[in-house]
DNA sequence: TTCATGGTTGTTGGC
DNA sequence: CGCCAACAACCATGA
């Protein structure tokens, strides 16, 4: 008996290295390829109209690869439990493929949809294809718990071995005794959704700089993948936070829509580096991959990822709540030129280079400002389009110093970091042309400039552009005290009296243990 | 149990 | 410009 499918796309928005497209296509006379615009992501997450447009784009793009194939992608409306028992019965279906999704909301929905499929003797099919590897097995193999480090997470995939190949995009060969009905009525009950029926206003579209879709996505690999040389010698905290177009891939967003199969990319780049010297992990492009499949698996075995509270990696720390802070940051008025510039480029564009992310969340966090890091994860959220759930608690907690990273005396600064790169400033000047007319030696630090220089550049800081909102070289210095306070308590010990540690001299390579050593339980 | 080692991407100041 | 030490000092891992 033949089957009638239905794959349920969520991620995954591609046809190439597909699986579970793949196994719903198998002795398949029907099938339908659905995407659910399920309510509960506008209810529980902000999503800037940015991202919106990138999904409407990939939809779109999808819907037309499907065409090619002598299918079509119908977008339901609706709550997937909901949804799902009228479109088996509407249907006939006999089976409903998916990509896995390990974040804590799809396992419940999925698990809910699973148990409504089999209720209505549906087979459903899952198939691994959103990460390198399984994760569920990663955490398996080092005996339950999620690799803390990066090492150990290297340690353990190399007892695994390679990732999968990715497998190949459905023909119409696949399609040959299958079929996809669709009739007049398509386009009102299934048709794509524009911004304004998802309650978007496109005047607040920002440059279209990455459009959506697997099209743009493997276009882009290639336009990358062309750079032999510079693949090959990528090394990520060597590329630069603020160059005026962007010093990395910018697949990113490409992947969190799944867009873009990371073992595609995985293989590519293994294709590129075969018989060449070549940069290795954590700093490669392998590396890179690596680092999200080190969050990806973070996020699936630790509970209340996103959360401080809860959370058992996550040290806890006595954030402030700070209303005028927090939204300074967030809407660019901190009087810093570099944070500011980099959190416009966020607003405006959608992506931002890792390392500025870096600059932007310490100043926020344990540098300066001393707001929890659940505050700046959900203004990624909001405005990123790469906005990843894993990625962007684990990389929250990186930044913050409250898991993973933990040498919380090495900060940020907000003027001296964006130097290194851009001297002139020419970074600064694109996002805040207010600031465009001021010297090179005081874009970074305009508050110092004398007041002629001010005038002269037409912007009187405290007037025109804000003051810094805290003193940085202050602030950082009792921030770390706080931070050593809030890991001496979690070692059950008081941070207060902690003793000076003595000066290293050349060659004394240990200090003398820490008032929390000593004091360490058992 | 203890302890050495290393950790993708800090800053400043001296040579 | 590159390199290095000093700054103050954390954790996870593995031997």
């Amino acid at each position: 008996m033949p089957h009638r499918s239905i794959h349920w796309f969520r991620k995954g928005l591609r046809l190439h290295d597909n699986p579970a497209l793949l196994a719903a296509m198998k002795d398949c006379e029907e099938l339908h390829p659905i995407f659910i615009l399920d309510p509960w992501f506008p209810r529980n997450m902000k999503v800037s109209v940015n991202r919106w447009r990138f999904l409407i784009e990939a939809l779109k793009d999808l819907d037309e690869n499907l065409k090619m194939i002598n299918s079509r992608l119908f977008v339901v409306r609706g709550k997937p439990a909901e949804v799902f028992p009228q479109l088996f019965k509407k249907w006939k279906v006999t089976r409903l493929t998916f990509e896995v999704d390990t974040e804590p909301y799809s396992r419940q929905r999925d698990a809910e949809v699973g148990r409504i499929a089999t209720e209505h003797n549906v087979e459903v099919i899952q198939k691994v294809s959103n990460t390198l590897y399984d994760v569920d097995r990663v955490i398996a193999e080092n005996n339950g718990k999620p690799p803390l480090t990066y090492v150990r997470l290297q340690t353990v995939l190399a007892s695994i071995g390679p990732p999968k190949r990715p497998c190949s995009a459905p023909t119409k060969e696949n399609m040959k005794d299958c079929r996809t009905p669709w009739k007049g009525s398509y386009e009102e009950i299934y048709g794509i959704p524009t911004l304004e029926e998802l309650g978007q206003d496109p005047t607040k579209l920002g440059p279209h700089l990455y459009p959506g879709g697997e099209s743009e996505a493997l276009r882009r690999l290639d336009l990358n993948m062309k750079r032999t040389a510079w693949v090959c010698n990528f090394k990520k905290p060597e590329t630069e936070p603020n160059s005026l177009t962007p010093s990395t891939t910018v697949l990113s967003p490409y992947m969190k829509f799944g867009c873009l199969s990371t073992r595609t990319f995985y293989w590519r780049l293994a294709e590129i580096y075969h018989g060449k010297k070549h940069s290795s992990p954590p700093v490669s492009l392998h590396g890179q991959l690596l680092w999200r499949e080190f969050f990806y698996t973070a996020g699936a075995g630790i509970p209340n990822f996103n959360k401080m509270e809860g959370n058992s990696v996550c040290v806890q720390v006595d954030w402030d709540e700070n209303k005028d802070y927090l939204e300074a940051w967030r809407e660019a008025r901190t009087g810093y030129p570099f944070i500011d510039a980099i959190m416009t480029q966020l607003r405006t564009e959608g992506w931002i280079h890792h390392l500025a992310r870096h600059a932007v969340a310490c100043f926020l966090t344990r540098g300066d400002l001393w707001i929890s890091w659940e505050e700046g994860q959900k203004v990624f959220e909001e405005l990123l389009l790469d906005a990843d759930w894993s990625l962007n608690a684990g990389n929250w907690q990186w930044l913050s110093a409250s898991a993973f990273f933990h040498q919380f005396f090495r900060v940020y600064s907000p003027v001296a970091f964006g130097k290194k790169t851009d001297k002139n400033g020419d970074y600064i000047k694109k996002y805040l042309p207010i600031l465009k007319k001021f010297p090179p030696e005081y874009i970074y630090e305009p508050w110092k400039s004398p007041r002629s220089v001010q005038e002269r550049a037409g912007c009187i800081i405290g007037k025109d552009y804000p003051k810094p909102i805290v003193e940085h070289e202050t602030v950082s210095k009792h921030n770390i005290q706080r931070m050593k306070a809030a890991y001496a308590r979690r070692s059950g010990t008081s941070g207060e009296q902690a003793p000076k540690s003595p000066s290293n001299k050349k060659g004394v390579k240990r200090k003398a243990p820490s008032v929390a050593d000593l004091f360490k339980k058992k």
